[in-house]
DNA sequence: AATACTGGCGCC
DNA sequence: AAAGGGCGCCAGTATT
């Protein structure tokens, strides 16, 4: 059975249909009493949820309902509309819905945006959505029922995913503000007034000025700092750190050490604890499906930038552990097995090392430099070399990424393995370099988007394991191929073979009997930069 | 003063 | 050693 759910306006009643698989209404749609209604229907008929997004099922997180299986009809459009082609299309329920009636204009979702302040003083009260959820969502299991069945798991995996993303959220990573302030002390000096320069900060920009002969140059000025390299001879093009590195100037050491504590500074310091980290817990916001090849994106916080000099301060409560776990190497063995290549991932040790020892004189950062050029569309100095070496180990490999390169510069649509489609290119693509940068887009995208999914899929795993187990461990963070969890120390050990299970599970659901595998590396630690 | 863009850099 | 894919965020700068 199916459920279609309008949380309705905040107070309101919540609204439900219970609907079969096909989306078809069962019973005619029904108010609840409170949270607890939901729990019941859960214990019930076991359902998969209809949500019409994300957000639907924050307030029931909140009240601490937990449901098993969800269908995101925004989620699920977004991924139709665009495998259909219909690119610029709005996703938005209400978009959807004029479509399905083909009425016209199709509304622009961002206009009814939730946070928009503006909306506060609007009088019209939130339109009844569960008709439009259910006809829509009836809509989408017939086109998802049409198509391959890639989709169908994709679909799955992402509406899962909105649930974990909701629940990582409510849960919140375990943040010591104590330890976080150390650690900036420690790098930047003690904490400065508001909006003042740390101590360090200001002695780095003293040693500039005097390098530059006791001229004032403002350190946070790119235009200013290449004048002043001008002045003293040194034409640069720009101030990135590896090009300033190559310059000969007592400036450079000071000016370098003082960006990088500079932006540690503005994007991670005082400021920003202050304003994402509450009752130890920093809760970024996650936006599922924000980012065209299907990874997350976050709102705020920086989330998924948290510098590795700061990670000391996620730590485990008392008597709890951290179980980190990451894909090692995950996208190459994402394109070996989307390219049948299996020479390029035998076996679940490191690729890099193995890769290093027959073909690059054990330097793995050559390998690993090569491995990423080649799904990254690089070619630029010594990786045209590395490459070349791949093309002969790897030519199947190789070729794929190739291939898809070439569609993307000719034009054609390009697919994840589950069929996420890559947007189109912007106009201005018939302009060769421009064609050479779509290519490297959908290069990258093929294996990025594969990628995406399988850990979409991995999560989605890793919830109905923990769930299936009444596990206390509670996944806490995400980014891109590494999971956080938050368990009692004597739940870590099976939270972290969970991880595994569901890594192999994910690679199983993907690619059914390649060979290739997708090992985890998991620590169980107390401090997030413990090895 | 508010907004949009750019350069630079953090993470994957 | 060189600068290739994806993002978010900040300060500085340009524009309105």
């Amino acid at each position: 059975m199916r459920i279609a759910l309008d949380p309705g306006p905040e107070g309101g009643p919540v609204r439900v249909q219970r609907l079969d698989e096909r989306g078809a209404p069962l019973a005619p749609p029904a108010e609840l009493a409170g949270p607890l209604d939901v729990v019941a229907l859960e214990r019930e008929h076991a359902p998969r949820w209809v949500f019409a997004r994300q957000r639907s099922y924050r307030e029931l997180v909140r009240a601490g309902v937990d449901v098993a299986r969800a269908h995101d009809v925004e989620l699920v459009e977004g991924l139709l509309v665009a495998a259909a082609g219909r690119f610029g299309h709005p996703h938005g329920l209400a978009a959807a819905a004029a479509r399905l009636h083909g009425r016209e204009p199709e509304p622009d979702p961002r206009a009814a945006d939730p946070d928009d302040r503006l909306a506060l003083f609007d009088p019209t009260p939130p339109p009844d959505e569960l008709a439009d959820l259910v006809a829509v969502h009836a809509a989408q299991q017939s086109a998802l029922a049409a198509g391959p069945a890639g989709m169908r798991l994709l679909a799955a995996a992402e509406s899962a995913a909105a649930l974990v993303a909701e629940e990582m959220t409510a849960a919140g990573l375990p943040w010591r503000a104590d330890v976080h302030d150390e650690l900036l002390t420690g790098l930047l000096g003690r904490r400065p007034a508001l909006g003042g320069r740390p101590p360090r900060l200001a002695a780095l920009a003293d040693e500039v000025r005097a390098a530059f002969g006791g001229r004032p140059v403002n350190p946070d000025s790119p235009a200013d700092v290449l004048r002043a390299f001008a002045r003293a001879g040194h034409e640069l093009e720009t101030t990135r750190s590896w090009e300033l590195r190559r310059v000969e100037h007592p400036a450079v050491e000071p000016l370098l050490a003082y960006k990088e504590l500079a932006r540690l500074h503005s994007a991670h310091g005082w400021s920003w604890l202050r304003t994402w980290v509450r009752d130890g817990r920093f809760r970024p916001e996650y936006v599922v499906g924000g980012v065209v090849s299907g990874r997350w994106a976050t709102r705020g916080g920086g989330a998924l930038q948290i510098p590795r000099s700061l990670r000391g301060a996620v730590r485990a409560d008392p008597g709890w552990r951290l179980v980190v776990a990451d894909a090692a190497q995950l996208e190459p063995r994402v394109l070996a097995a989307l390219s049948g290549d299996h020479a390029l991932a035998p076996g679940e040790d490191d690729l890099y090392t193995a890769l290093a020892a027959t073909e690059f004189g054990d330097d793995r950062g050559k390998a690993k430099l090569a491995l990423l050029s080649a799904m990254y569309g690089g070619s630029g100095g010594e990786a045209g070399q590395l490459l070349g070496v791949l093309r002969r180990r790897f030519p199947a490999a190789m070729a794929f990424v190739d291939g898809a390169a070439r569609d993307g510069e000719e034009g054609r649509l390009v697919r994840s393995h589950l069929g996420r489609t890559c947007p189109p290119a912007r106009p201005g693509h018939e302009r060769p370099d421009r064609a050479r940068a779509r290519g490297r887009f959908t290069r990258n995208f093929v294996v990025q988007a594969t990628a995406a999914e399988w850990a979409l899929v991995l999560l989605a795993e890793l919830r109905g394991r923990l769930r299936a187990a009444a596990s206390p461990a509670v996944p806490v963070f995400f980014q891109h191929d590494e999971v956080v969890l938050h368990a009692p120390a004597e739940a870590a050990q099976d939270a972290a073979a969970a991880v595994r299970a569901a890594a192999e599970t994910a690679g199983l659901r993907l690619f059914g009997s390649s060979p290739v595998r997708f090992p985890m590396q998991v620590r169980i630690v107390e401090g997030y930069d413990q090895r």
